[in-house]
DNA sequence: TCTGGGGTCCTAGGACCC
DNA sequence: TCTGGGGTCCTAGGACCC
């Protein structure tokens, strides 16, 4: 058996700890610059809002019904994520972290398990010990997990916990469920499939393997059988280290200037570096992008891409920072307004993996502990205490005016530390 | 005025090799 | 006119996820 624990409405279940008055009214949580609905209340949803709403489209609904709004708080939603995840891993031999808001869980050492009582009793657990509510769903494989968690959330009988197995229970649940909410069918296949009068993950199940293999490949087939009870998607035992790392952000308002979106690009660099070294990764490239606002169609539209290859594997702050200022050096055109730009670091490989370079092996290994003692001063001290000065003084160019203290991890944002 | 960010896997086709 | 066969590696693009 596999377990799903996801965290309902996750983000605004976060804000929701230290702000209880909040419970029971609409809240939302944006996106980067404030730009897009990314989290929702279920009293959010019943007014219609949808994900990845635009904020100034829905202003005026925000408004009327006097719903909570928040800028996005990546760094409180970790810290919360780090505590749900250590939650289950006292409760369940193996734990497999999906993504910020859920993880699975590996059962099969549990043989002689009440799996309805385990599944509602950690729901429990992680309430009790978080404040964030979690709808775990057991079932035989990983994608009728998915969907026994989303029955968790539908319905509140179950008390955040379901065990679903017996083929009669899978059936009448499957019926029921349309096709495009089950994991691996996307906006591309859901449409196809619906015409073809696929209306149910019942209905997909009853297709025939070849028919499903022609229309989806390889991962329609595993979902397929996975929807059949047999687990075809592997259970992931370890954390293995990123195999791309990217930084990017939109703008506030669009870059005009030349210097301006160099230091930008060369911010996300050095972010780069620093995730780079916090897996114990080295890069071959690094390639930059900066576009022009994608909606104003009226104005001259750029996006320039530029790949630099890496002669020794990197993940040193300067070498990336270099790269990247000037690859948006070259991608710049005079008049043309920048609204999004970004790095990414890929032809990732282990540094214990990796040859030691034979010639400057003084410079190699001072770098390396100049970049060991940046990364201590900034890891006590607070993010972007020492910067390489081409990066400029600035942040990011990005609105946030929404944004809750980091209650957790920023002792002095409390609203108490600032009453004296 | 205002429109997110960061990943993975699969597949087809080209380059290159013997 | 005729112009092998098979293998690997790499890459770009598509589809998916939260």
């Amino acid at each position: 058996m596999f377990a799903l624990a996801d965290c309902n409405n996750f983000f605004v279940s976060c804000e929701r700890v230290f702000r209880p008055d909040l419970e029971g009214r609409p809240v939302i949580v944006l996106s980067n610059n404030d730009g897009c609905a990314i989290a929702r209340s279920n009293e959010a949803k019943a007014l219609g809002i949808k994900m990845g709403d635009p904020y100034f489209k829905i202003a005026g609904i925000v408004k009327r019904h006097d719903v909570a709004v928040f800028s996005g708080n990546m760094t409180l939603y970790a810290d919360f994520s780090r505590r749900v995840r250590s939650v289950l891993r006292d409760h369940a031999p193996q734990v497999e972290v999906y993504s910020i808001d859920e993880a699975f869980l590996d059962l099969r050492g549990m043989q002689e398990c009440d799996f309805d009582h385990f599944a509602k009793h950690l729901s429990a657990e992680c309430r009790r010990l978080t404040g964030i509510p979690v709808s775990v769903g057991v079932a035989p494989t990983k994608t009728l997990a998915k969907i026994t968690s989303k029955l968790c959330k539908q319905y509140p009988k179950l008390r955040g916990g379901c065990y679903m197995h017996r083929a009669e229970d899978v059936e009448k649940v499957l019926r029921k469920f349309a096709i495009e909410d089950v994991w691996g069918i996307g906006r591309r296949h859901a449409p196809r499939l619906r015409e073809a009068g696929i209306i149910s993950a019942y209905d997909f199940t009853q297709l025939s393997e070849e028919r499903v293999r022609a229309k989806m490949g390889i991962t329609g087939v595993r979902t397929w059988r996975e929807l059949r009870g047999i687990p075809s998607i592997e259970f992931e035992h370890s954390i293995e280290a990123k195999q791309s790392i990217c930084v990017s952000r939109s703008f506030s308002s669009e870059i005009y200037n030349r210097e301006e979106l160099m230091e930008q690009v060369a911010k996300f660099a050095a972010m780069t570096a620093e995730k780079l070294r916090d897996q114990k990764s080295l890069c071959r490239q690094l390639s930059v992008f900066a576009a022009t606002n994608r909606f104003h169609s009226d104005e001259t539209q750029q996006y320039g891409n530029i790949i630099t290859p890496f002669t020794e594997p990197t993940n040193s702050t300067l070498h990336l920072v270099r790269a990247a200022r000037e690859a948006a050096n070259d991608i710049f055109i005079s008049g043309n307004g920048y609204k999004r730009a970004g790095v990414i670091a890929s032809h990732i490989s282990p540094i214990e993996a990796t040859m030691r370079p034979m010639f400057n092996a003084e410079e190699h290994s001072q770098h390396e502990r100049l970049m060991r003692t940046v990364d201590a001063i900034n890891r006590s001290e607070g993010d972007a205490k020492v910067v390489v000065a081409s990066q400029g003084m600035l942040g990011v160019k990005s609105y946030s005016d929404h944004r809750s203290p980091r209650y957790t991890t920023h002792w002095d944002e409390l609203p108490i530390a600032k009453v004296k």
